[in-house]
DNA sequence: TGCAAAACTGTACCCTCGGTCTAGTAATAT
DNA sequence: ATATTACTAGACCGAGGGTACAGTTTTGCA
């Protein structure tokens, strides 16, 4: 057997975490029963169960999965973006129009959505989550940080900024622009935010 | 009688609101249930049913009474802004750091919690949250554009701006502070980020 | 002061859902 | 072939949301 091939007991693991994934992302965690994705999956409970210690562990799995695949995309656009221009400012302005083409072009499933469907579940599992979401947080600052610290040596800043909070501004921009999409059910509104983040940012080091 | 008298359902009704809403800030919407809110309202569970047809209602009520909070407390802030200054722009930027200031004295409660922890509660009535949540963010808009229009008449924007996409900006900016301000368990978070905003307009209207 | 409406209590019951336990069986890797 | 992995079968439990309905208290008001 080769390196790639998956056991048995992980491709039904996996073929739980799909279906389980559609699920919540329509319905919501707490809306989405354990007897529903069994159902889907063709297994039992007690085949649930061998995968699964409880449902948080399902929740936690579907979380880590889904921030492995933001690392990915966002790793992938910035990466792309520094092999465009040597410069940083243009290198992080072009990764983030890149980036805005990119949100605006999903129309469901952004990423942070698994986020927040699962975040409030409870008590105890929020402990863990947060967790989890920091470090996530916490690899975007430094991804975006990697840029400023570089274009604030070449670009003198048209005003007093502090680099931590310019980067978590874009954290901050997607979060808050995927709500907005949400609730005007318009995925063009991220973009549009991403847009505004980025001509601050032109506005601040570039003066126009 | 004086107009301002509740009668007992009302008040027994609020009381209702009050234990579940400092429960549901506390726990989450999911892992707060009716047994434990009317023993604590001391009343019986047909006395719940009496108020609320299900657990929904309650939780729809929850969310317009911190929406109604949210419009007195925004609305306030930008009241007293205008009074304090003829200039759009100055008002403005002097409604933003009060909002920055009262955003960061919160230590928890912030408006838009209720929100979050009650939005993915289930599908049906997403679409109702949704509306009201629109609806929320609506009078927002409307309200930071009052502010723009009248700005943009006096001071050329140093680059093209939609003001649409500037109101938006700034609920984009509340909303995601606050998922990051949870995150971190750092109230200062939002406030910066705020802030972050105020710098991108008085750089866009008044170049420093 | 009396009477209807409002505001409940009490009890019994149903369903779904998360979760546990035990015992047994089929598939698979070595 | 055999031990381990990956399940099935089925009975059961408690919490929680919700219903039905009959009865009782409390309140506002004419």
């Amino acid at each position: 057997m080769s390196a790639t091939t998956k056991s048995k007991g992980e491709m039904t693991r996996d073929r739980i975490l799909e279906i389980a994934e559609s699920a919540v992302l329509a319905k919501g965690f707490s809306n989405t029963s354990i007897d529903e994705i069994i159902a889907e999956a063709e297994l039992t409970k007690s085949g649930f169960f061998y995968h699964f210690r409880d449902k948080t562990e399902l929740a936690r799995a579907l979380l880590s999965r889904s921030f492995e695949q933001d690392d990915i995309i966002l790793g992938g656009i910035f990466e792309r973006a520094r092999e465009l221009s040597d410069d940083p400012l243009h290198a992080f302005l072009v990764g983030l129009r890149m980036l805005a083409e990119t949100m605006g072009n999903m129309d469901k499933a952004h990423p942070g959505c698994m986020v927040a469907t699962v975040t409030y579940h409870d008590k105890q599992f929020n402990d863990d989550i947060r967790t989890m979401n920091r470090n996530g947080m916490v690899r975007w600052r430094a991804l975006f940080l990697s840029f400023l610290v570089e274009i604030v040596q070449t670009y003198p800043p048209r005003a007093d900024v502090d680099v931590d909070a310019l980067a978590d501004m874009l954290s901050v921009t997607v979060e808050g622009g995927i709500i907005l999409s949400k609730v005007f059910d318009d995925p063009k509104v991220l973009a549009d935010q991403i847009m505004q983040y980025r001509t601050f940012i032109r506005l601040l080091f570039q003066g126009n």
